[in-house]
RNA sequence: GCCGCCAUAGCUCAGCUGGUAGAGCACCUGAUUUGUAAUCAGGGGGUCGGGGGUUCGAGUCCCUCUGGCGGCACCA
């Protein structure tokens, strides 16, 4: 009998029963046969040495593709699990999957791991490596492998079984040389010698069984492999690359905030930073008025009474930061400004020609977090959202948020943010509301989408318990990917909290809200922008747009003079006239990110002019300081005014 | 909050197995007036995160607290 076989490219082969695609591989060619580590047959993943059963459609995978990786990975976190009980014996294992760029490992055991194990376990996984260990599949019986994990001490693995492998599939145990095997799906390399030593050990963290706070306890092992020592080689040097751009790390060399322990989660703002801050405050209002929106803004703190009527104090307790007065009164720092809004909103009556009314603050708002969830500007306990409630009939709920989507856009897209995905978060398991509620709410955040032009991506489960929401993932210079910007359709709180307007009726109605942000916070969205720029604002960001740099003192009062006007330009510039060589200056000025150094000598003060030096280039361009007021005055022109929108 | 790691001058870091703190940059002073990514010389600066313990002796070892980092959990 023989085996017909489909390839990608559309050719037929005929083989012998029981050609395995490594077989396959081999009659192909040598170079082939080295690089293949997989195989997808009829679109399932195939081992290499594992025979095919019929004719199929087979597609042969490589090291070097993306589905090869995840094989390399899944083998690595292999045999990190081997070299691991090798030397450690008592640990069990229980689950190592691929995640991006690498793999990681969760093991169960009493004593905790140090990073200082890594060596010698990494040592251990090149042993296994260097041995060559054929590793064979083989198919179980489910309630024999049950027992047998039991048995053997690996409860874990027979939980697995137990309660995560649906009935009926298939159990497969990977066996790695003579000893070592484990429950797995595969695929899997013919042995361990092929998956090369391109792999690292990265670092160790805390996890739990099946994610639950209430379960064991876990130690995490997170390991980098890759096709070859290059591409390893590649990775490290991007972790670095990526370092340094730490908004935390910036955010000093540049002077534009700090924290300190007094105030975990809190920011000083320096007079930089500021800055910053204010260029986009000053921007976001721009486009905010234009598109239709009134900013508002709301107390800092308000009576418990408050958040009990707006069910925070039910839900949200926990995040909030409550104090009491010497009176006795109980009151609490706003955690969200939407039931503040709800109250500008239900002063005097609203018409439904009042409506849609986009209501904006940027809000302060105190949340207690998690003190391990505090990430520098990415997660803090006092934030400024850029936030906003849209209060609307739900006819009106479609347009408005395909308005929301294309203006959230055309921001992003003046930050330097380029969109990956919109995410819809659909009903969580914890969610106030009806199935039908949930399905009409999701429907229309989806139709909407749709009507401006974007199909979303479905995260199941991740919407708010009150309304889904759908959360927009932007991609910063280096591809990393950042959420910021979300809109939720809330049928809930302006019902909670009594808000109506009177319709074409006469008749009083319920508005929807629509809460909506499109930075997200602006501590955070500075903490993306910063890295997302490396530090190099452009023009228009940069809190230090000019710096005027002297040669000699004798350029001094022209210095002065050119700063003074570039301020009268509306530039934010300054004047070093320190007493050091130009080079030092341009040196440090450049380091700084100072987008424009303008050097003045003599000669630019004698004849007016101004030699001007762009970040990230050798070249000076001398111009009348007239010119060169006029360019600068342009450039700096913030994307919406540039556009003239 | 949980697990692991870490904490030395303003910053980046050195300080081996315990023997009473060091570099570079920054800062200050002086000299130098300089033409496009670091001018030279001198100087000041640390209760080695806090507290406790072991020891003749602790930056170094142990305990504990605080904070930071990396994950996990959380993230309207």
């Amino acid at each position: 009998m023989s085996i017909n076989v489909k390839f990608p490219d559309g050719a037929e082969r005929a083989y012998d029963d029981g050609v395995t695609p490594l077989k396959i591989a081999e009659g192909l060619s040598k170079s082939l046969a080295k690089k293949v580590v997989a195989a997808k047959v009829d679109g399932a993943w195939w081992d290499l040495t594992r025979a095919l059963e019929k004719d199929a459609k087979i597609e042969l995978v490589v090291r070097d593709s993306a589905d090869g990786l995840e094989v390399l990975r899944h083998d690595a976190a292999h045999v990190l699990a081997q070299a691991v009980q090798d030397l450690f014996p008592g640990t069990q294992v229980t689950i190592g999957p691929v995640v991006e760029d690498g793999f990681y490992y969760d093991f169960y055991r009493d004593e905790p791991f140090s990073t200082d194990d890594f060596p010698r376990i990494e040592a251990r996984m090149r042993e296994i490596v260097d041995a060559d260990l054929p590793i064979q599949r083989e198919v179980w019986d489910r309630a024999e492998a049950i027992s047998h994990f039991n048995a053997i001490g690996e409860t874990f693995k027979a939980k697995i079984i137990d309660d995560v492998i649906p009935p009926g599939e298939p159990i497969t145990v990977y066996r790695q040389g003579n000893e070592w095997k484990d429950l797995c799906r595969g695929p899997h390399l013919p042995s361990t010698g092929r998956l090369g030593k391109a792999f690292k050990l990265m670092k160790l963290a805390g996890a739990y069984w099946r994610g639950d706070q209430a379960n064991e306890q876990l130690q995490r092992i997170y390991g980098t492999a890759w096709a070859d020592e290059k591409q390893l080689e590649d990775y490290l040097h991007r972790l670095e690359e990526a370092e340094k751009r730490d908004h935390r790390r910036r955010g000093r060399q540049m002077d534009l905030f700090h924290m300190q322990e007094e105030g975990r989660g809190m920011v000083f703002w320096h007079e930089k930073g500021l800055t910053l801050w204010r260029t986009i405050e000053a921007y976001m209002r721009r486009r905010l008025e234009k598109a239709g929106y009134v900013e508002v803004r709301t107390p800092q703190v308000l009576d418990r009474s408050f958040w009990e009527k707006s069910g925070h104090w039910e839900n949200y307790r926990a995040n909030m930061f409550v104090c009491e007065t010497a009176e006795g009164e109980t009151l609490s720092l706003k955690p969200m400004n939407c039931p503040g809004h709800v109250q500008i909103f239900k002063f005097g009556q609203k018409s439904y020609r009042d409506l849609p009314l986009r209501m904006a603050e940027f809000g302060a708002c105190h949340r207690y977090e998690p003190s391990g969830a505090l990430h520098g500007l990415m997660r803090v306990r006092a934030f400024t959202q850029d936030d906003a409630h849209i209060f609307c009939r739900e006819d009106q709920i479609e347009d408005e948020v395909a308005r929301f989507i294309t203006l959230a856009n055309s921001v992003h897209e003046d930050f330097g943010l380029t969109r990956d995905h919109i995410a819809l978060g659909t009903r969580p398991e914890l969610r106030a509301g009806s199935e039908d509620f949930w399905d009409m709410a999701e429907g229309q955040l989806l139709n909407a989408a749709r009507k401006a032009g974007v199909e979303p991506v479905i995260a199941e489960g991740d919407g708010a318990f009150y309304a889904p929401k759908l959360d927009f993932q932007l991609k910063d210079a280096i591809g990393r990917i950042w959420t910021c910007g979300t809109i939720q359709n809330d049928y809930v709180l302006p019902d909670r909290l009594g808000a109506e307007y009177v319709g074409e009726d006469g008749q009083k109605h319920k508005p929807v809200m629509l809460h909506r942000a499109i930075l997200g916070s602006l501590e955070r969205f500075i903490g993306v922008i910063i890295e997302n720029y490396a530090g190099a604002f452009p023009l228009w960001l940069a809190p230090v747009q000019v710096t005027v740099a002297t040669i000699t003192s004798d350029a001094d009062p022209y210095a002065d003079h050119v700063v003074d006007l570039l301020k009268r330009a509306g530039l934010r510039a300054e004047a070093d006239k320190r007493n050091e060589k130009i080079g030092y200056k341009i040196r440090e000025h450049s380091l700084a990110k100072v987008p424009v150094i303008a050097v003045v000598g003599r000669k630019e003060a004698d004849e007016r002019k101004v030699a001007l030096r762009r970040l990230g280039s050798q070249e000076q361009t001398v111009m009348s300081l007239d010119e060169a007021l006029d360019a600068l005055k342009d450039e700096a022109k913030a994307p919406d005014e540039r556009r003239g929108d």
